[in-house]
DNA sequence: CACTCAACCTGCCGGC
DNA sequence: TGCCGGCAGGTTGAGT
């Protein structure tokens, strides 16, 4: 469940059915969704075995677990993890990747990934809470109280690069994807081509509001869940797709204005817009 | 340093 | 029916 709210759903879902648990066992049946646990799988089963959960925490779309052995489990769904609590009975899909089972004989943890570009590993706990260093890049997301409004609006226009690409950069704000992104842009009425060195502060600061306007409404409905692929821990939808105004609505009249949505391949993806309040920026802008 | 692009995977959908 | 290209909520590392 890639972004922000979503990821914040299941860390909810972790924090009320795992923290406080005792992991027992660990099991890989994937290693590719351990890559990033640098001295292997089995030293990965090794170094969980009998770590008691303290916490869950996330910064933008990565999650993390103090364990009581001083390390971390850090977590990233990337385009199609999902983190399930599922009773030792429950059959395994063809997508289980991790299972971790608990001394209580409770409920177990499954990372389920179907296309393998998430991952578990476990760290030191270096940084403050915790944070371990691999994710020290990870800026603040727009959810944080540790983001700070004045700071991110001038290092947005100091980037050169344009508003869409600096929103999806991690180490500048973190959280947003490219759903958010398309809807933000929406709700500050800005094209995603949009030089950020033209943006002027009071629109930065709009465009950080739209943000987190758009992830608080989409937390709430309990995130955006086109298909099964997105989730919560036990494996329920939400259902913010209704509240979307532009992505994957090409074709459909802009709910403000009336004109047609228009998808447009951008950074070898796709951008949604309203051609008509968000107009494609002149050259310059002053 | 800043930026771009391909690569990493699986599954689904539409066109031929 | 099958094959093929395109597309999907992300990140990273090599290259310019």
């Amino acid at each position: 469940m890639p972004e922000l709210p979503e990821v914040e759903v299941v860390r909810r879902g972790l924090k009320r059915y795992v923290a406080g648990r005792t992991i027992k066992a660990a099991e890989v049946l994937h290693p590719r969704a351990v890559r990033r646990h640098t001295t292997g799988p089995e030293d990965f089963v090794r170094v969980l075995a009998g770590a008691a959960v303290n916490d869950v925490r996330r910064r933008g779309k990565y999650l993390w677990l103090p364990l009581s052995t001083g390390s971390v489990l850090v977590g990233h769904l990337g385009m199609s993890g999902q983190l399930l609590l599922q009773p030792a009975g429950a059959t395994d899909g063809p997508h289980l990747r991790v299972r971790l089972q608990f001394s209580d004989g409770g409920p177990q943890l499954r990372f389920v990934d179907q296309r393998t570009f998430g991952g578990l590993a476990v760290s030191p706990a270096t940084g403050p809470e915790g944070l371990p260093a691999e994710l020290a890049h990870i800026a603040p997301d727009p959810l944080s109280p540790e983001l700070d409004e004045a700071a991110f609006a001038t290092a947005l226009r100091r980037r050169r690069t344009n508003v869409k690409r600096a929103l999806l950069d991690q180490s500048l704000i973190s959280g947003v994807g490219n759903i958010y992104a398309d809807e933000a842009l929406w709700r500050a009425r800005l094209h995603y081509a949009r030089p950020t060195e033209t943006l002027t502060r009071p629109a930065a600061v709009r465009l950080l509001a739209a943000l987190r306007e758009v992830m608080t409404a989409a937390l709430a409905a309990g995130g955006t869940s086109f298909d099964s692929l997105y989730v919560n821990v036990n494996g329920e939808s939400g259902y913010f797709e209704r509240g979307l105004e532009v992505y994957g609505r090409a074709g459909r009249p802009c709910r403000r204005c009336g004109a047609p949505i228009r998808r447009d391949p951008f950074m070898n993806r796709s951008s949604y817009i309203c051609p008509r309040c968000q107009p494609r920026p002149r050259r310059a802008h002053w």
